[in-house]
DNA sequence: AAGAGACCCTGGATGC
DNA sequence: TGCATCCAGGGTCTCT
C-alpha cells in the first residue's frame, strides 16, 4: 500500500516516539512475516536492545539498533506499524514489540503480504539493489536520463522499478506523468530531453507535496496514530476514470498496464513512441 | 531484454 | 439477502 510519501510519513511519526528506547520483548505471530530471519533469531538480537534512530530507504522503514545488525521492515500493501492501540485482539496483527516506558508497537497486515528482517548477510536482493533515492540531491534530471536511456520499456514500468528509482509506486507514477504530460507507455528510451526534465520535475514535486500532506489513504494507509493521510483529495488523476482532466477537460482513461491501473489524459499526455 | 500474466493473501465494493 | 466478480497502494517469478 504504502509509496515513499507514506513511508516517509510512519518514519517520521516513529523517529521521536521510538528513538532511545529499548526492545523489551518481541513477538512474532505468523510465518509469512519473517521470511528471512528465524523469529528465534530475531527475538534474540532484539531483546534488551536500544533504538538508537528510525530511517527511511526506498519504501523500507529502517530500525537502527545500538547492536547491530538493524532491522528493516516492508509493509507492501496492506502493513501498518500502529503506536500503543490496542490490538492483541485484532486477528491481522503479525508481530508485535513492547519497548521500555510502555511503548509498544504494532505490526498489523492483513493480506500478510509484508515482512522484517535483520539487516545481516545474506542481504536479501529487494534491498541490496535498491536504486537513487528520488528526493536526493543525486536524483538529478541527468541521472534520470541516463536511467532511462535506450530503454524499451514503457515508462510506468521504469518509474514502478526500484532498482532504478526506489521509492515511487503505482499512485505516484500515474501521478507524475500526467504533471510532466508524459504517455505512461511511452519507452523510457524515446523520451526527449524536454520531457526527461519534466518528468524529473514531476516525481520531485508529487512526492514531496504528498510528503507534506502525510500521505493518500485510499482504504488502508494508517499513520501509525491510526490517522489517515490527507493527499487523496488532491490526485490529480489516479483514481479518477471518466472525470475531466483538472488541466484540460478531456476524460481522464483509465489503461492496465503489467497489470496495475494507469490513469492519464489522452489529450495532455499524448503517447510520444517513434517521435 | 522485455513484456504479459500468475501468484502470494484478505476484504471491500459492486453487480445480478 | 446471498453469491459471484472485480479490484487493491507491492514485488517476484515463470513463460514467451
Amino acid at each position: 500500500m504504502p509509496e515513499l510519501p507514506e513511508v516517509e510519513t510512519i518514519v517520521r511519526a516513529l523517529r521521536p516516539v521510538l528513538t532511545g528506547k529499548t526492545i523489551l520483548q518481541a513477538e512474532f505471530l505468523h510465518p509469512r512475516t519473517t521470511p528471512h530471519t528465524p523469529p528465534a533469531r530475531l527475538k534474540e538480537a532484539l531483546k534488551n536492545n536500544r533504538i538508537v534512530a528510525v530511517s527511511r530507504r526506498g519504501k523500507y522503514i529502517l530500525v537502527h539498533l545500538e547492536n547491530k545488525p538493524d532491522m528493516v521492515v516492508h509493509l507492501r500493501m496492506s502493513g501498518k506499524l500502529l503506536l500503543n492501540k490496542e490490538s492483541l485482539s485484532d486477528p491481522h496483527l503479525r508481530a508485535f514489540f513492547r519497548l521500555s516506558e510502555n511503548i509498544v508497537l504494532n505490526f498489523v497486515d492483513t493480506r500478510t503480504f509484508g515482512f522484517l528482517y535483520l539487516l545481516e548477510e545474506p542481504i536479501p536482493e529487494g534491498f541490496r539493489s535498491l536504486g537513487v533515492e528520488p528526493l536526493s540531491s543525486s536524483f538529478s534530471a541527468k541521472r534520470l536520463a541516463e536511467l532511462f536511456r535506450n530503454r524499451k520499456s514503457p515508462v510506468k514500468a521504469l518509474l514502478l522499478r526500484q532498482d532504478l528509482i526506489a521509492g515511487i509506486g503505482n499512485i505516484y507514477a500515474s501521478e507524475a506523468c500526467w504533471i510532466a504530460k508524459v504517455h505512461p507507455a511511452t519507452f523510457g528510451g524515446e523520451l526527449e530531453e524536454k520531457q526527461l526534465k519534466a518528468l524529473h520535475r514531476a516525481v520531485r514535486k508529487v512526492l514531496r507535496q504528498a510528503v507534506d500532506l502525510m500521505g493518500t489513504t485510499l482504504n488502508d494507509f494508517r499513520r501509525p496514530d491510526g490517522t489517515p493521510g490527507e493527499y487523496g483529495n488532491a490526485l490529480l488523476v489516479y483514481g479518477r476514470k471518466g472525470e475531466p482532466c483538472p488541466r484540460c477537460g478531456q476524460t481522464i482513461e483509465r489503461i492496465v498496464q503489467n497489470g496495475r491501473s494507469s490513469f492519464l489524459c489522452p489529450n495532455c499526455q499524448h503517447e510520444t513512441r517513434g517521435g
